[in-house]
This record gives structure tokens, sequence and C-alpha cells, in this order.
DNA sequence: AAGACGAAAGTGGTTGA
DNA sequence: TCAACAACTTTCGTCTT
């Protein structure tokens, strides 16, 4: 029932929450909107409280900006005079410069814009489209992106960002929203792992299994079975060095068959992601190592 | 008729000289 | 930069249910 915190990960094809643990989806996550200081005074409830809006990384100036209308107008709406004009004027152009001319904010700017729109299209939570949106913010501070193309490394924030808090995807998935090739953004992402020193937990078969499990409807007892097959055939050293995906989809239809919870091995492959000839090699050279038999009935 | 099987050739990525 | 290599894919004919 209660899942530890970092077992928890986000299925991006369904916008779910999914304990590792287990496999149970997790529905009512409950977010905590109000503030997280409490007041006991109305002197306190001042003195605590904080002008203006959070900080917001997917902001291009973290959301700090305070935007010089212009109209010439002052605050309660009588016109200008001429010198007042002439003032505003010029502190319109420095703001222009400082906020947007700027190589690297007008860099960002278009960034933040696309990180937007392939992160709602991915349906990925709020909290990895802004670590993405930091990882990116973090490459232009190092001057990764200068000569580049902005979207691979886009492409590459958002799968570093994924993968940095375990949400099962793949860089395919993300490539599929960008024009750039698999190829580019992995050698982005690369660039990222080693400039940034962001260490990635592995990719685990684990996570495929229950994105997969969500995908093919597989009852909770398969996929926790799968799961269970997976380690052990892991711990034997069945898939050093191969797709993780590989291993998840043929521990997965290992399981549908001893659990009679059938799916064909078309289905598994595509929900995998991989080929049914590759879950069937995988599948043979676990039974294989683990010394399952699959009709134990039969013959 | 659908699904499972596996051989053979092809593809894209990694490694090591 | 290139060739060798392993993992995986594509394709396709055959077998099983």
């Amino acid at each position: 029932m209660d899942c530890p915190p970092d077992k928890i990960i986000f299925d991006s094809e369904r916008g779910e929450y999914i304990c590792t643990e287990t496999g149970e989806v997790l529905e009512d996550r409950v977010v905590d909107q109000g503030a997280e200081w409490r007041a006991y005074t109305p002197e306190e409830k001042i003195t605590k409280s904080r002008v203006g809006a959070p900080l917001d990384p997917l902001m291009h100036d973290m959301g700090i900006s305070t935007i010089i209308d212009w109209k010439d107008n002052d605050a309660i709406g009588n016109s200008l005079d001429e010198n007042k004009r002439k003032k505003m004027m010029r502190l319109r152009k420095w703001q222009l410069r400082t906020n947007l001319e700027s190589s690297h904010d007008r860099n960002l700017f278009r960034a933040i814009n696309e990180i937007e729109r392939i992160s709602s299209l991915l349906n990925l939570p709020k909290v990895a489209k802004n670590e993405a949106a930091l990882i990116y913010r973090k490459a232009i501070e190092k001057d990764l992106t200068r000569g580049r193309s902005i979207d691979e490394f886009v492409a590459a924030s958002i799968y570093l960002a994924c993968r940095k808090m375990r949400l099962a995807i793949t860089l395919e998935e993300v490539a599929r929203y960008v024009k750039n090739n698999k190829k580019d953004i992995a050698r982005a992402y690369r660039l990222l792992l080693n400039v940034l020193k962001i260490k990635v937990p592995l990719n685990d078969s684990r996570d495929y299994i229950i994105k997969a499990g969500n995908i093919l409807n597989l009852k909770t007892e398969t996929v926790r079975k799968a799961i269970e097959i997976a380690e052990k055939a892991k711990k034997v050293g069945v898939g050093i060095g191969k797709d993780p995906g590989s291993l998840a989809a043929g521990a997965i239809y290992i399981a549908c068959v001893l659990n009679d919870d059938s799916r064909t091995q078309r289905d598994i492959a595509v929900a995998t992601g991989v080929t049914e000839v590759t879950l069937r090699s995988r599948y043979k050279e676990i039974m294989r190592a683990l010394k399952i038999n699959l009709t134990p009935s039969s013959s």
C-alpha cells in the first residue's frame, strides 16, 4: 500500500504515478498547494509572506521580471510629461537589452518554449519539465549550446531529466517530437552528462516492466511475477550488456504464460519496444538460466 | 487463421587499432 | 577513420494450436 518515495516512478504513457515495488498505480498523490509556512500572528504573516510569484525555472528570467509598460501613463493613468517620457524610453530600452538581447536569454527563451511543447506531448509531470529547464539553463551557462542546435539540447535535457527521475522513457520517444535525429540528441546527451557531471540511475528493466504492464493492462500479480523473474535472471547474469527492454519483454512473456494472463508475443514486443524475435531469444535465455518449464501440465 | 518459431541477411552503434 | 563486432531488427518460410 504505502510506497517508499524513491520507488515511485511516473508513467508518461498514461500520466500516472506507479510504485516500482508492487506495480500498483497511485492515483491520489495529494499535492499540498498551500504555503509551507504558518503564521500564528498577523505580524508574522506579513514577515513570512513573500511578494511575487514563486521562482519558476520555466520562465527565461526565473519569473522575477517586472515589465515596464509601453503606455506613457503613470500608475494612476495620467500621461507623463516630456522629460519623464524620455526617461521611460531609456529604461525600456535598457530592460530589453538586459533581458532579451543577450544571446543566452534569447536562446533560453526559445528553448523553454520547446521544452513546454515537447513535455506536454509526452505527458511529462511538471517536476520533470522544470528539471529539464534547469538542465538546459546549466548547459547554457557552460556555453555548450553555442553553435549547436537548440532542439538537440532541448531533447537531450528532457531525456536527461526523465532519466534522472527514473521515468521510463526512451530516447526514441523524445526524438519523435524534434527534427533532429537520435544520434545528434544522444551526442548532446552525453555532452550534458560529462560536462554537468550529472549521475543517472542505470536503466532498469523493472521500469520497463511497469510501463509495459500498464500498456498491456496486466494483472498486478503478473507484473509482480515479471519483476521477480527479471530480478532473478539478472542475478544469474542474463541480459548483461543487453537492452533492458528486451529482458523486460522476456520476463513479461514468461510471467504471462505462468499466470494465465495471456498476451501475444507481438503485443508484448510492441509494449516493450523490442521485436518478437528479440523477445523470444531473451525469454529462452531466461528459461534456460532459471530452469523454468512453461508447460508443466502438458507432455 | 493466428500465433509461435528460428534462420538468414541487414542495420546502427560501440570499440579498439 | 576504419573495420570488426555484438545486439537487435526485418523478413520470411515452417510448424503448432
